[in-house]
DNA sequence: ACCTCAAATTTGTAGGATGATTGGTTCATT
DNA sequence: AATGAACCAATCATCCTACAAATTTGAGGT
């Protein structure tokens, strides 16, 4: 008996592995629309059943997303990440802050460590947008440039895994900015805060980035009282 | 214009929350067979395309598995720890451990702040099946001891998130990767790092049970080279 | 130039037919 | 009775055609 265990892989299967490759190599942009059923049965050489089923687990990975009419789109690269959404998303708020203060405090410390010049100016740039939102008293501005900012000292980290995760809880992220944004007093502390995070991370001081994260999410659970 | 952004359902994805709960409530028990196609056709009162497209969905997910000839199966009862495994694999294991050292500090500091009696109780048990394991110089019973007393700690920290992220990332990590440990030198650090992990926790040490993880995962980084 | 409505495009759903794999059953042979 | 070969039933895998629903496109008339 030959000890074959792993069985081949399904018609399914094989079309779900390319059409990962074809997004993952980028060759299926995001956001763009990938071509109709009919020509992907041509391309792929299967049924059309075959390929819907290809697609449909793909759509629910997150993947993918199809729109009846007008076309199937190609929505992100990573199963992971819209996994982790799906989870936070059953969680409370409270619980999902633990895990995000364990990610930003990694991510600001492994930023303070390995950010490089080309980081430097992008989080220069990232602390003005929100200065200029601040002053400016623009909300919803000052909102979107924290955000960002918190991305980028995540890029810092230049680890793949840490930054899918973290963006994927943007959803959560928005909530508790917007927490702490509507009481103006705390709103001058919480650009400071981020100013400090900002230095630690470019005079590569590890311990005070991370002390500044601690500081920054332990505001945000004193608000959710 | 009416502004109902969200479409109704398609069909495809209401079966898949159905299926999703009868898991979920452990209704289809793990392991256990499901019914077969043409009986959830009735169930649901859908084609059978519609019913194959749901459950392949529930496949690449990772919830189900299926086996020509024989059936379908409840595989799990979260996504989370498939897209897990199937980033791991593609991703640098340097990178993974980055983000365990987030969760694992995160945990341990949680686990300080919130431990119960009950989880002492069952740290100390945890430690002792170590020591045995060690003293016997049995690496197999050492490491899955070691796993163990992982999650118990982890689960000091009574975030269910936290656990769950946990739990998958280790289980993907562990069948990847064997940590090496050496159980036949006098000193015996691993052992004691942990008995002075789960003391800082028993004492409610937050940063020395900190400290504990940061010379932990250290460790794991220096075996790796 | 603008509106209307039909046609084309694309995904969604239905149902039938056949192939492949597995497990069990029957039945003849030893 | 034990064994093994042939057959059959259950189940998933793949392919096919047909029609429905949503959207875009374009022709034709005002």
């Amino acid at each position: 008996m030959s000890i074959s265990k792993t069985n081949r892989l399904s018609l399914v299967e094989q079309v779900v592995s390319q059409i990962e490759a074809l997004i993952e190599s980028g060759e299926w942009k995001i956001g763009n629309q990938i071509p109709p059923e009919m020509d992907l049965i041509k391309q792929f050489d299967v049924s059309r059943n075959t390929l819907r089923e290809a697609i449909r687990s793909l759509v629910y990975a997150g993947l993918l997303v199809t729109k009846q009419g007008k076309g199937t789109f190609v929505r992100s690269s990573s199963a992971l990440g819209i996994a982790f959404q799906r989870r936070i998303q059953q969680s409370s708020l409270l619980e999902t802050l633990d895990v995000r203060h364990a990610l930003e405090r990694e991510g600001a410390q492994l930023a303070a460590l390995r950010r490089d010049q080309e980081d430097i100016e992008k989080l220069r740039s990232n602390i003005e947008v929100c200065r200029i939102a601040a002053k400016a008293k623009d909300i919803k501005a000052y909102e979107e440039a924290d955000i960002q900012l918190h991305k980028s000292i995540m890029g810092c980290s230049h680890n793949s895994l840490l930054i899918d995760l973290y963006e994927h809880m943007e959803d959560s992220l928005h909530d508790s900015i917007h927490q702490i944004i509507e009481l103006s007093s705390e709103a001058n502390f919480h650009l400071t805060l981020h100013c400090n995070l900002v230095d630690a991370i470019i005079e590569q001081d590890v311990n005070r980035a991370s002390e500044m994260v601690n500081e920054y999410i332990a505001q945000f659970k004193k608000n959710l009282e």
